[in-house]
DNA sequence: CGTTACGTTTACGTGCGCGTCAACTTTGCT
DNA sequence: AGCAAAGTTGACGCGCACGTAAACGTAACG
């Protein structure tokens, strides 16, 4: 089988983040490496996690909010009272999302209209030019 | 005809931000409020800027990578070189956009399939509750 | 004419998400 | 044994996007 767990520069290539950052998620307890005397081991949870984490970022959540959403991931034995809340948490985050991909919706047609209109405005300057010259 | 400009306080109420977040925009020129004695007014051409700002920050792009992007939206007169790179500059968060909104759905679609895990457990777990009563 | 409300400039403070040393183990060659 | 490579823990620094407080201007109102 492949590696099971990553070291931090594996884990570090594989993501394009740095060390520190590894380190600093650890710290807000967004991932758990495991410990091979003093050295981190990223098991497969944290490689999903991260992921998560990235995507979360992406997003523009913050690494605070990504923790709460992250329990609905890897809940296996929470509390119902915890799971409900996290649920309730994660339909926010999927109102959140949707509303997030309706104005990305509109804001790329937008977007490309402007684009064709500067399209436009760049061939009549060319033109111009090739008259001019 | 409705108001042509507004001041400080009712572009804060319009667009829900403080006065700070004007004046910083001001000095970051992604804003150009005219003054009236020494009160900024703001015309519709900076309602229309600060809309596209907050949605630019939506979506996580810089307040200088917005202002760049601003010049696209309200180049009237602009050099055919620096609306060529404008525009170059356009069609790169273009791609960012398109393929964050494939993103966005790939994890939509996951946050919801892990909502229903967690609502199944949920129901579950009311369940016993209920025969456990 | 005072004071209340609204706005202004200047400047230092703050939270987030790391970057960047410094100083120190631990590990693996040779 | 020696030494470089890789990893570790502090701890301070930094850029961004504002928050916040101080001190001042000015315009209107009773």
């Amino acid at each position: 089988m492949t590696t099971e767990t990553l070291n931090i520069r594996e884990m570090c290539d594989a993501f394009e983040v740095t060390p520190r950052t590894l380190r600093f998620y650890e710290a807000k307890e967004l991932l758990f490496p495991i410990r091979e005397g003093q050295k981190r081991l990223f098991t497969k949870r944290d490689r999903a996690r991260l992921k998560l984490i990235l995507r979360g970022k992406r997003f523009g959540f913050s690494l605070e909010e990504i923790r709460k959403l992250l329990d609905l991931y890897h809940m296996n034995d929470g509390q119902e009272e915890q799971l409900s809340q996290t649920y309730v948490l994660a339909e926010m985050h999927l109102a959140d999302m949707e509303a997030q991909k309706a104005e990305l919706e509109v804001a790329i047609a937008e977007l490309k209209e402007q684009m064709a209109w500067g399209a436009e405005k760049l061939s009549k300057m060319a033109k111009g030019k090739t008259v001019a010259a």
